[in-house]
DNA sequence: GTGAAAGCGCTAACAA
DNA sequence: TTGTTAGCGCTTTCAC
């Protein structure tokens, strides 16, 4: 059929990947996989009964369906999704980008958007786009045709590159709006009320804001939303920044804290709120007795860091699994005959004993 | 050309996805992607010449080349890779598969991953295992076609499935060792020396291991490696368990270990670790004065615990990376014709305050 | 330096 | 129910 190519594939090699936990035979070169015409011959049907056999077992022949099934084992045959997608131009496999997949706030994020994708019986990836919108976008562009769709988490593109890429793929943003684009999002606006309200109710009398990086979007609903609530409750509210969400951010956020003469600080997110509290732990001031802090996001680790953290929980798993739902609702090419109906979910805030009564 | 299909892709549509933070215009529906064949003929050039630009700029005239880019960038054209991957059998993407995303073990190894294919100038792509070897070896065969190689987190395939699917695709195993196959490994037995010594330095004169899933070769090789060291240090070394290596199973085993009575003890991982050091802190018992704690992995979180937790730290970024580069000298089909180095890394030992001198 | 043509593995008409 | 045929978008000889 094609000797040259099957050569360059399978010709001689002298593999030498041993380990040393076990020196004895090294695996065989990887043989040349078994395509649909292979299985096909050895069947003694058609490529196309093949097909079918594996799209619509339902329209072949029982005992045909059965032999093929069983050759295609024997040959360890799975069919080649490069090769399908060509023809169909689905792909059946969603992508899900995130600034950083190592960031414990994602954690629930990928989880749901996993399940959810599983249930569609569909394959998921997941790229990273490094807090960089330059990745991103790249991201877009070169895994485009390689998916039936995108779930943009957090997404740093401004408005017109999130408007291009939705030309090309069906797009669902999470935490993050764009006109005219299916998003799910956070109720940070009721949510910023429970944390001014929480803090209220303990005394204090102004907040100070420790802001994310400027471009977030989450982050500006943030701070938009804890203005609006310490306004309506008479609070002060003061923002400071914008820090890099990191642990190493804690210092000299933390610093800028203790300079202002805060009694309250509400953190962008829990792992800047937990950087925070560390540095004020090693600069001798008690949290709570002395400074109250809130973080965003309920990660990993807010529940046993010291002391455990006030924080707003928002449903990470659900906004995964929503978005990818939403993505298999939008159709293959991002049809959608029905109102997508977008979601914001609710949040709830977690109070543990990083909060406390004002200092009088 | 082929307007059926083109009907199909871009027929007309009610899109309805709207946000409930901009009531302005939908986005028009998904447009079909441009081909080589309309940036040929928008060029006025042959599509292999197209093709060519893309794929040796060197070879193809200043200008035309020039002229392709341009028109290419109008039209959004970007090479679609399922394509590509077709003809030339490659796809220049690599899977890094986990047993789970979410924890934060992983993490390390995924930037890694994530770096040196960057590196390379290939796509990764990240695939959940869910702790399942079904899913896993589901994931295996169903990726298989569409990447280059395998990366294999502790996997929990068992051998025979490892080598079949090392016959087909090129496969690099991390903290997982299998008869031929590469794989890239921290020093356990080192590593596991050095706590002992810690301990008994401490003036502890046994310790209990808190065992994680029996499938777990690093499991395995830590509990081997502890009791090696444990022994010849004179000193007694138990094995409870196995514990799921999750948070949540820390109430039980740190109620074992206080039935035991037990001075010091040694989880599985660090997650394990700080759930039981939750249930001591409950249950009244002072780590480390009454109990010292040491984990393995030195997580996201570790060293804001409480207290802040000793443990042997893995070079998992090291690992992912120098997997990856691994993958990638062994070739686009698992080629090698030079030997591929085994790589033990190093483990260092990191005390924190979960540990303390025993109690007499 | 460029074009024409064949084919990668698979699916989807259309016939039989 | 099954086989035949024609591409999907791209790369790659092989001529020109």
């Amino acid at each position: 059929m094609a000797p040259v190519r099957e050569d360059a594939r399978s010709g001689p090699r002298h593999v030498a990947s041993v380990c040393h936990f076990c020196h004895d035979a090294a695996v065989p070169p990887p043989r040349r996989r078994a395509t649909i015409t292979d299985v096909a011959a050895a069947a003694g049907v058609a490529a196309s009964t093949v097909s079918r056999a594996f799209t619509r077992p339902g329209r072949v022949n029982h005992a045909t369906q059965a032999r093929i099934m069983e050759v295609a084992a024997e040959l360890g045959y799975a069919p080649n999704p490069a090769a399908r997608a060509l023809e169909s131009g689905r792909t059946n496999t969603l992508a899900l980008v995130v600034p950083d997949v190592t960031n414990p706030y994602f954690a629930g994020v990928i989880k749901g958007a996993e399940r959810a994708t599983a249930t569609a019986g569909l394959t998921l990836v997941i790229a990273d786009a490094q807090e960089n919108p330059a990745t991103e976008e790249q991201i877009v562009t070169r895994l485009g045709p390689a998916v039936d769709g995108f779930v943009l988490t957090a997404s740093r593109l401004p408005d017109d590159a999130l408007r291009r890429a939705a030309e090309l793929n069906a797009v669902v943003l999470v935490n993050r709006a764009a006109p005219g684009l299916a998003c799910i999002v956070s109720d940070f606006d009721t949510g910023a009320r429970q944390i001014v309200d929480h803090l209220a109710s303990l005394g204090h009398r102004a907040l100070v804001y420790l802001g994310g990086p400027a471009e977030s979007w989450s982050g500006a609903r943030r701070w938009a939303g804890l203005r609006a609530a310490a306004q309506q409750a008479g609070m002060g509210a003061t923002r400071f920044g914008p820090y890099t969400p990191t642990f190493a951010s804690g210092p000299a956020a933390a610093d800028a804290v203790l300079a202002a003469g805060a009694t309250a600080v509400v953190a962008h997110n829990d792992i800047l709120a937990i950087g925070v509290m560390t540095r004020l732990a090693d600069r001798g001031v008690v949290v709570p007795d002395q400074v109250s802090v809130v973080g965003f996001d309920d990660i990993f680790g807010s529940d046993f860091c010291h002391p455990p953290l006030t924080t707003l929980a928002e449903r990470t798993e659900d906004a995964g699994a929503r978005a990818v739902e939403t993505l298999v609702a939008l159709g293959p090419a991002g049809r959608a005959d029905r109102d997508v109906a977008p979601r914001v979910l609710p949040t709830q805030l977690v109070v543990r004993r990083s909060s406390g009564l004002a200092v009088s």
